[in-house]
DNA sequence: AGTTGTGTTGAAGA
DNA sequence: ATCTTCAACACAAC
């Protein structure tokens, strides 16, 4: 579940390990889920064998020989910065995640050798994509469902894209003043569980960090967004940076698939509030929490801390 | 054993 | 226009 915190997470790896090395090779079993930024941005589906191919094809080609110099992040979006003007935009979508260890690939089987963590977990042998890097270390995606995606080509064009252009502003950016994010948050979704999940009104939240922010702010998730009061409001806002703050300085959540690229699980799991707490002990009144639906989305709250009014 | 639930997000339907 | 549902895919848990 890769939201801003395990992104975050991620880039800061990739910013400490990775600064200076050149992309060598690129391998791949799911040509589906890469493409150039010149290709068509339809959805390729299991008959378009060749168009994955020829995308694939443009990719390798683009990316071999190019220095890694720095990642960013823009919502939930990774952004690799290389040599020759290309950027490589990865979204890891529900259940993708980076590593960087070694592996070998003999006929298609991709066998894990190092790092231990990496080795050991299940989570971290579904591996569709490995591009390997000039100090003989891989920088690897594994991803059970195979929704993450990997856009590469000018970085001019890659900004360009909707995936970055229809982005609202990051949520801890320091353009998203309170008033910012109150002007834009009341206008938003029937419920403000849904208007937090938005990234067109505000980028990088994501179930988790929603139910958590709701949680701390002591709002009910089926509250109407333009029924918030101007306390509610602060409240909000200041529980959203205090929230993503604490999850990006303990490394994110994994209470699935997400892993560090040393392929190491993130410490907010233990930290959670609410999300996934149901029928556990509020720790504040200790009522127990409830999971409803909201917008098709599970949400976890403390119908005591929490009421609907 | 079949159904339901999982993070995202866009496209399609109402 | 706005909101809801579904689809992409795989797997665990009931």
């Amino acid at each position: 579940m890769p939201e801003l915190p395990e992104v975050q997470t991620v880039v800061d790896d990739i910013n400490r390990e990775l600064k200076g090395l050149r992309i060598v090779s690129v391998w791949t079993d799911t040509p589906k889920q890469i493409r150039d930024v010149n290709a068509p941005s339809k959805r390729l589906t299991d008959r378009d064998f060749t168009e994955a191919e020829k995308n694939l094809a443009r990719f390798v080609k683009d990316v071999e020989q190019c220095v890694i110099q720095r990642a960013t992040r823009r919502g939930k979006n990774i952004l690799i910065h290389l040599s020759k003007g290309k950027t490589m935009l990865i979204h890891l979508k529900m259940t993708g995640h980076l590593l960087i260890g070694k592996w070998a690939i003999v006929v298609g089987v991709v066998k894990p050798l190092e790092p231990a963590a990496i080795v050991s977990d299940p989570y971290n042998q579904y591996i569709h994509l490995v591009l390997g890097l000039s100090d003989a270390r891989q920088l690897a995606l594994s991803d059970v469902r195979k929704f993450a995606k990997v856009i590469l080509g000018d970085s001019a064009k890659v900004e360009k894209l909707p995936d970055i252009t229809n982005l609202g502003p990051d949520a801890l950016s320091a353009e998203l003043t309170k008033k910012a994010f109150s002007e834009h948050i009341k206008k938003a979704g029937p419920t403000i569980k849904q208007a937090l999940l938005k990234p067109e009104v505000i980028s990088g939240i994501g179930n988790i960090y929603s139910d958590d922010i709701l949680y701390q702010a002591k709002i009910h998730p089926l509250r109407k967004p333009a029924t918030l009061t101007n306390l509610e409001l602060r409240r909000l806002y200041q529980s959203m940076r205090v929230v993503l703050a604490k999850a990006v300085s303990l490394r994110g959540t994994s209470t699935s698939d997400f892993r560090d690229t040393a392929g190491k699980e993130g410490g907010y799991t233990a930290h959670r509030l609410v999300y996934q707490r149901n029928n556990h002990p509020c720790q504040r009144c200790a009522v127990k929490i409830k999971r409803i639906t909201v917008g098709g989305r599970s949400a976890h709250f403390c119908p005591q801390c929490q009421p609907l009014k």
